[in-house]
DNA sequence: AACTCGTACAACCGCGCTGGT
DNA sequence: TACCAGCGCGGTTGTACGAGT
């Protein structure tokens, strides 16, 4: 059972608008302002559907919209956005002023699409392609030539773990207010929500964890008594994360601290934890 | 010059959600 | 509570246009 119709087709045009029909919608809107598209045509002497008419006007007519090329910090603000909101065209678009929903996605689908592949990421999950194709089962892989192993475990991290990792915790803030109070997408019916409350407890963590040999210069200063040190790298499976451990620049950088007690330098403070017992990543505390 | 193909983008369509009755 | 109109969103289609052959 399809719903009704939104307007009597038989008696409205398609296709391209004309210019006559673009002048007759603006003045109409100005002198009577937006809303109640429906019967908008009909008063407005168009031969068009309500919606047809709304879509025009936002996405064409609007005075304050910009046209002309995306700039270079609107690509990349698109592309951090649709990472963390996925397909959600008309929530980015709220971030660009001047920006369409239409004209975002008619630009992700011809333009953003391709820049990502051609950087090897994909531009639906925003990993690695090479991650993506090589290592599909989490499994560990050791790269060739190398003694770093990394150790996978595919799966999406938290929205508000990409936020600390992508710097982006100020402006996303702002749009998750505005996804609470405008959208209903977020809300879950309780069913959603026991759901979530058990995801939030077993979380499903995206950590590409590196284990490497320890930085040369460092080792004779901080090796532990009891022998083998190791420095952990944990990255988050996001683009440019993976990066070397350089500990011997920043000793107390996260993953690599120090230990108050003796001095003594403990590179393996690895998401807080100082353990070299097996780390079941169930036992840590989630972020709120 | 004519044709084909690919690209860009405007417009359409179907569906889900919301608010009013 | 159920129904319905209206709106908005995201996916898809249609079409104009330029490049290549």
């Amino acid at each position: 059972m399809g719903r009704s119709p939104c307007c009597e087709k038989a008696h409205t045009n398609k296709g391209a608008w004309t210019k006559e029909e673009d002048d007759r919608l603006i003045a109409y809107i100005k002198a009577h302002g937006e809303g109640c598209w429906r019967s908008l045509p009909k008063a407005a002497g168009l031969l068009r559907c309500g919606k047809s008419c709304r879509l025009r006007w936002i996405n064409y007519l609007r005075p304050d919209l910009k046209r002309g090329n995306f700039t270079e910090e609107e690509d990349e603000l698109i592309i951090k956005l649709h990472s963390l909101l996925g397909n959600k065209w008309s929530l980015i678009a709220g971030r660009l002023p001047g920006r369409t929903d239409n004209e975002i996605k008619n630009y992700w689908n011809t333009h953003i699409k391709r820049k990502l592949l051609n950087r090897g990421i994909d531009p639906v999950t925003h990993r690695s392609l090479n991650e993506v194709v090589s290592n599909p089962e989490s499994s560990p892989t050791t790269t060739p030539n190398s003694t770093t192993t990394t150790i996978s475990f595919s799966a999406p991290i938290s929205i508000a773990k990409k936020e600390e990792v992508l710097g982006l915790k100020d402006e996303i803030s702002g749009l998750k207010d505005e996804i609470f109070t405008n959208n209903h997408m977020l809300i879950e019916d309780e069913q959603q929500q026991s759901r979530r409350k058990f995801t939030e407890r077993c979380p499903d963590l995206n950590l590409d964890l590196r284990i490497s040999p320890p930085c040369q210069q460092q080792q004779q200063n901080t090796e532990l008594k009891t022998g083998t040190r190791i420095c952990f790298t944990c990255s988050l499976g996001l683009e440019n994360s993976q990066q070397d451990c350089n500990c011997s620049q920043n000793i107390n950088m996260v993953g690599c601290s120090t230990s108050s007690n003796n001095g003594t330098n403990i590179c393996y403070d690895f998401l807080g934890l100082r353990t070299n017992a097996v780390f079941d990543y169930r036992s840590l505390e989630m972020m709120k």
